[in-house]
DNA sequence: AACAACCTTAGAGTATGGTCTATGGTTGAT
DNA sequence: ATCAACCATAGACCATACTCTAAGGTTGTT
């Protein structure tokens, strides 16, 4: 499929998804039968990591962070041992966020307290 | 206490405690009685701040997220019923995040899987 | 008095993550 | 053939959140 088809899928805009491409996110191909154009073609795959760029984005990891998963999940750059060892650090920055998460929640409760004492 | 020794106490540079400052977050006492400097004071409730300020960063809030909670806590803006809107749609928000963060958890030991399973 | 070590404001510069515009070429239906 | 609707690249522009520099004033110790 074509970038536009690819945006319509995945909720992106065009700009973002070649945006991501440009940050190594992504990768189109070109079809080097057709000469007439240098469109790039995309495939299912690519709708995929765009799911989850999205995602991975809410929970707060960068774009370099983004890709160093995606690398350890679909790229042959690292061995298996080194895409485990990445995995298992983004594992533990993870529990680090729901960790900081309860306690601001527990935080923001005793704000509640204060105000409903009137202690502010 | 001055910038400087706020600084030291709550691990932020002055230009930082100065942003935040200047963005709403805190704010310095001028001393009316002393009138050879404009030297800005800080109390105890800036070092607090300071410190929720620091949390509520590395859970994702915005600054101007965070000005609203040091708001609903700890100012005369709003009402007590507003206040404690304003901290509910916090707790939501964490919430939501809580639940984003699993499910990147479960996205990424689901990665383990294809790694292992030499599945990409 | 002089010096280091503070303080102030104003504004420039940086990194991240987009978002938009300009320019020019391609495709496909009429 | 022409026209809307696509495609590509390059680079300008934007918001957020700092981070740093410049210029000038104050304080406290010697």
């Amino acid at each position: 499929m074509l970038i536009n088809e690819l945006a319509k899928k995945t909720g992106l805009s065009t700009h973002t998804i070649r945006f991501y491409e440009k940050s190594g996110l992504i990768e189109g191909k070109q079809v080097p039968t057709v000469k007439s154009n240098n469109y790039f073609h995309y495939d299912e795959v690519t709708v995929e990591k765009l799911e989850f760029i999205s995602d991975a984005k809410s929970v707060g990891f960068t774009i370099k962070e983004i890709g160093q998963i995606l690398d350890a999940w679909y790229n042959n750059k690292f061995t298996k041992t080194q895409k485990l060892e990445i995995l298992d650090e983004k594992l533990i920055s993870l529990e680090q966020k729901l960790k900081e998460i309860k306690e601001m929640k527990k935080q923001i409760f005793q704000f509640k307290e204060d105000v409903l004492n009137d202690r502010c």
